[in-house]
DNA sequence: GACAAAAACGAACGTTCGTGCTTTTATAGT
DNA sequence: ACTATAAAAGCACGAACGTTCGTTTTTGTC
């Protein structure tokens, strides 16, 4: 790798640590700068423009994602295997994560969802991306048997996010220490009702 | 009332909105003062810091939201239907409430999640107040012998906290006009297991 | 209508913002 | 080693930031 990607690839991790707290608008090429120990301009040149830096953000992000938690996930085997790895994978990556503020995902989607841009472009499509895995993981385990055959896979996405939504909120904000186990708990009922013939939603 | 409260209530209410869509960092005198044709100044001093002026954006917002969410709620009969008016309302309040980014609430849980300060503790504090609202409502159906007696009402809160997460994302950031049935049909499911024997979660 | 108090203003402060340009330094291929 | 190129620095810019201060206008009271 050249030097100009090195230092770049060193600025990407630092910024997307940086906005995974103060958010991709919080971002400044000043004091990223400074604690990298390089000059405004110096680091300006690797991007063109702030908007262009925020992106590659969200890139850089994304790529960890996938390599830290769908791709082990889809190892799996299909239906609720991996479907609870993809979970647990996703709460550890908000827990434990290379990101101190937590999930980088989260704190973008509230915070640009009335942003329009080229960045809220990028989040959107990559957020669709996600809840379409998750739509999908589950649909394999209807195609396989696993779960009902008249349960709603966008459903069970919207629903599964919602429990990883209130579990950041829990944790990041209240501090409670509760909110994991709960967030278990809230997966496992999801799942078991996605299982069982009497329960209305998936 | 005086002039000066006047006009501060007209800048509260303008600030909330532009809180509503752009967080409470984002926040701008400048912006603010100009929006309401104030100067800078004169704008300034009816709060002295910008710190405090975050702060009175988010008790004028709690002032409006218990109007609008929870006193109303109050009103219907303890246990599912109390429930229900609290998440129904919620739902108008982040649909098409007066503040045009949605739930401030939510926008500033994600944004304050890292940021110590007096502003994220009073956040802190009304999110406590919002998440034991829903669980008491919730105890006291217990109570009422309306739900399971062995339910958890932290858990439930949690988890419904979780379904309108979802929803707020997926209506704001995605625009998925099927966000709000699935809301409504989570929710319903949530129910349905505090009510019947057979479910291992609340 | 005079007068004290409250409210709003206008200008400026020092900083920081994102972004250009020009120059110096470091790298990589021969 | 020499050199073409890439990377980083240095400096400056206009604008906006939150904040302060002294002055002017407006308000409410007798």
């Amino acid at each position: 790798m050249s030097k100009g990607l090195e230092t770049r690839d060193a600025i990407l991790l630092h910024a997307t640590e940086m906005a995974s707290q103060i958010g991709l608008t919080g971002l400044t090429i000043g004091a990223l700068a400074e604690d990298l120990d390089l000059s405004k301009s110096g680091l300006f040149a690797h991007f063109g423009s702030k908007e262009s830096l925020q992106i590659q953000v969200l890139e850089h992000a994304a790529q960890d994602f996938i390599e830290a938690v769908v791709r082990p996930a889809l190892r799996e085997p299909r239906g609720e295997p991996r479907l609870r790895a993809l979970f647990e994978r996703w709460l550890a990556w908000d827990r434990e994560g290379k990101l101190p503020g937590g999930c980088l995902f989260v704190a973008a989607a509230s915070e640009l969802d009335d942003r329009p841009g080229p960045v809220r472009d990028r989040l959107v499509s990559l957020q669709r991306e996600w809840l379409e895995a998750i739509a999908i993981c589950f649909q394999k385990g209807i195609e396989a048997g696993k779960f009902r055959a008249d349960a709603d896979s966008a459903q069970f996405a919207q629903d599964l996010h919602g429990v990883m939504l209130a579990f950041h909120h829990a944790t990041r904000l209240m501090g409670d220490p509760k909110a994991e186990p709960r967030a278990r708990r809230a997966f496992d009922t999801l799942l078991a009702a996605a299982r069982r013939a009497d329960s209305s939603s998936a």
